[in-house]
DNA sequence: CTGAAAGCGCTTACAG
DNA sequence: CTGAAAGCGCTTACAG
C-alpha cells in the first residue's frame, strides 16, 4: 500500500506538504494541492496506522438523503450482501455536512478514511459524480448512464421495458395512452419516455404533449394527477406512471373516486422491489430489481479499489428491467372515463380534441 | 483523548500489550486481555493518528440484517437525520461476518475505529446486546426494553395503545377478537399481547389461545394466515394483527377472497411509518414512528459518546406509539364469515364452541 | 505470555 | 507557501 512518502516523491514535494493536503491545511496552494490529490490517487494511497489502515468503502449521497424510499431500502440490501462477500465495511457520508468548500471531494473521502465510493446520484448531481471520477478517486454511480469515459456507473436498463409496456397497452387497444415523468431531467426518465416515444412511433403515432405529465415522485402527487387528468377533458384510457411512489398514490385515489382498473383505466407502474405484489389488483409494471444495483455496484466497487490498476477497470453496467402484467391493465372502457370535482362520472363519446 | 499510554498505565501492562490486544494478537492472556478492553472503555479509548482520530459510530446487526424492510428503512432514515447534527460519520458493520471468534465485542468495534454503537436487537440476540453493555463499549439498544441496569434502550412503547386498539374492537361490539404475534418472544410482542390481555381482561373476558396466531413476519404468511383462519371454525370477526408486512398480506388476501373490510372482517393493524395511508381501505393501526426511534438513539449515543463521565448518562427511552382509527374497523358482522378453501362463503350463526 | 526499544506513518512547530 | 526535523501514537521484532 502506498504510503506518504511514496505521494510525497511521485507530486514532488515534501511529506509534510502531503499531510497537510490530507488534512486540508488552507496553507496549501491550489496547485500544489491538486498535484498532491492526483498523485495519492494514482496510487491509491489511503492514510493508515501500521496494519489498521482504513478499510470502509462509501455510499454517499450527492443530494439530499432519503433513506426511507423502497429504492434506497433496496439498494442498502443489496449492498449489505455483496458487502459480505468483501473484506471491507461500509460507511455512510454526507459531504453536504461536513465537506468543507474549499476541499476537494478526494480529500474529503480521504480525510474520512475512505478507500472507494458508491454514489447515489439525485437530480442535478450529474456534475459532482464527474467531478469526483475527474480527480480519479475510486467510485460507482448508482442509478444513472453516462456518455463521458472514464465514470463507472450501474444503473436500471429501463428503455426497453417501457417501450414493451407501451405495445402492451396498445395491443390491448389503447389509443389514448398517458405517461407520467418526474419533474427532473434525470437519464432514467429520459430512458422511459424514450420508450413510450418508441412504441408510439412503431404504430405510426406522435406522443401527444396533453397526455404527458410531470408530477413530483411522491405518493400524494399521484392522487393530485388521478384527479387533476380524470376531471379534464380528454383523459386518457391508460396510465405509465414510471415512479413507484406515484403509482400507488394514483391507484389508491383512482378508487376512491369509484374508478375501477382495469376496465375504466388502464394503469402499468414502475417498481423497484415487490410492491407490485402487495397491491390490489396486483400492479402490471415495469420491474427492477433495486437491489440487485446495490449489490452489483459494490462488488465493482470492490472490484475497483482491489486492482492493480484501477484504470484498467471500468464498469459500465445496465442491469436488466423487465415488465409483468398482472391485473391492472386490460382493454380500454368504449370511450374514455371522466370523473368531474364533485364526483359526477361521465363516459364521454369521443370528440374532435 | 485517552492515548496507548494511558490505557496501559490503568491496566497495568506496557503499551504494546495494549497494542496486542487491540489487534487481537493470539498471545496475550485471557485475564489481561479483559483487564485491557475494561481499561480502555473506561477511559473511552480510541485508536487514532494524530488529529484523524476516528469519528465513526455504527450501525450492528446483532443477528442477519434486513435492510429492506420498511421498519429498517426508517431507522436508517432517522439515525441519519440526527447525524447530521453531530460530527460523527455512521459506519454499518457486521459482527457476524468478521468478528473473530476470540474477540471480545470491544476489541472488534476497537479495530474497525468505531466509537460507539447502535444495536439492532433481532430475536434471540438480546444476550448480545447485554455483553455489549457489560463490557463497558458505549452501546444503546433499539427496539427493545431491558429490566438489567446499565443498559441503555430506545423502544416503541406499545402497550398501551395495543389495549386502545383491543379496547376501539370491544366497543364496536366484537367478542371474538384474534391477535397475531411472531413466531419470536420479543419485548414488542409481549407488549403488545399483554395490551390485548388487559382490554379483554378489563372487561372480564380471558384471551381464547383459538384466537392467538403466532406467523412469520412476511407479507406472504399474512396471506396464509387468512386463508387458514377464515376456513377453520369459529374464526374471529376482528383481528388485530401486530406485524406491518403481516397485515398487507393479510389484507389484500381477504380481498382476493371476497371477504368484505370491515364489514365481514375488522382488522387492525401496525404501522411503521405510512404505510397505513398508501392502503385502501385506510388501515386502521397501532402506529410508531420508527424513524424517530432511529433519530433518539443515534442523539443518545452521540451524548454518550461525548460525555465527560460515560457512566453518568443513562438512556432508557419510551417513544410513544398511537391508535390511527381509519377504514378497516367497524361493527361485527351478524356471525362470524367463514370461507371454504374451494371458495365457499358461509355466514355460520353462533354456536357452542 | 510480556516488556523495552526500535521503527513506521503521520503531524506539526519552527524556520525561511 | 513549503521543507527539514522533532515528536506523537502505534506496531512489532527481539529478548526473556
Amino acid at each position: 500500500m502506498a504510503n506518504i512518502r511514496t505521494v510525497a516523491s511521485e507530486a514532488g514535494v515534501s511529506i509534510a506538504t502531503v499531510s497537510r493536503v490530507m488534512n486540508n491545511h488552507a496553507s496549501v496552494g491550489r496547485s500544489v494541492r491538486s498535484k498532491v490529490v492526483t498523485a495519492a490517487n494514482r496510487l491509491g494511497y489511503a492514510p493508515s496506522v501500521g496494519k489498521r489502515s482504513t478499510s470502509y468503502l462509501a455510499f454517499v449521497y450527492t443530494g439530499p438523503s432519503s433513506f426511507n424510499s423502497p429504492y434506497d431500502a433496496m439498494l442498502m440490501a443489496g449492498i449489505a450482501e455483496a458487502l459480505d462477500e468483501t473484506e471491507f465495511d461500509l460507511a455512510i457520508l454526507n459531504p453536504q455536512r461536513d465537506k468543507k468548500p474549499d476541499e476537494s471531494y478526494s480529500q474529503f473521502f480521504l480525510r474520512k478514511g475512505v478507500r472507494g465510493v458508491i454514489l447515489r446520484t439525485t437530480s442535478g448531481t450529474r456534475g459532482v459524480c464527474l467531478a469526483i471520477a475527474e480527480e480519479g478517486f475510486p467510485s460507482v454511480v448508482i442509478g444513472s448512464r453516462f456518455d463521458q469515459p472514464d465514470i463507472n456507473y450501474v444503473y436500471g436498463d429501463s428503455l426497453p421495458t417501457s417501450k414493451q409496456a407501451v405495445e402492451h397497452l396498445i395491443s390491448l387497444g389503447h389509443t389514448r395512452i398517458g405517461i407520467t415523468l418526474s419533474l427532473v431531467e434525470d437519464s432514467d426518465h429520459t430512458d422511459r419516455l424514450e420508450g413510450y416515444r418508441q412504441a408510439l412511433a412503431d404504430c405510426g403515432t406522435e406522443p401527444e404533449p396533453r397526455l404527458m405529465y410531470r408530477v413530483p415522485a411522491q405518493r400524494p402527487d399521484g392522487a393530485q394527477l388521478i384527479k387533476r387528468i380524470l376531471s379534464g377533458p380528454h383523459p386518457p384510457t391508460a396510465l405509465f406512471i414510471t415512479d413507484p411512489a406515484v403509482v400507488i398514490g394514483a391507484v389508491n385515489q383512482a378508487r376512491r373516486m369509484g374508478v375501477v382498473i382495469p376496465e375504466d383505466l388502464s394503469i402499468i407502474g414502475f417498481d423497484d422491489g415487490d410492491d407490485r405484489n402487495d397491491m390490489y389488483p396486483q400492479l402490471t409494471a415495469v420491474c427492477q430489481d433495486a437491489s440487485q444495483l446495490g449489490y452489483e455496484s459494490l462488488s465493482a466497487l470492490a472490484r475497483i479499489v482491489s486492482a492493480k490498476d484501477r484504470d484498467s477497470v471500468s464498469v459500465r453496467l445496465a442491469v436488466p428491467t423487465w415488465l409483468e402484467v398482472h391485473d391492472t391493465t386490460g382493454p380500454p372502457p368504449d370511450s374514455p372515463v371522466r370523473v368531474l370535482p364533485d364526483g359526477t362520472r361521465v363516459q364521454q363519446q369521443e370528440q374532435d380534441t
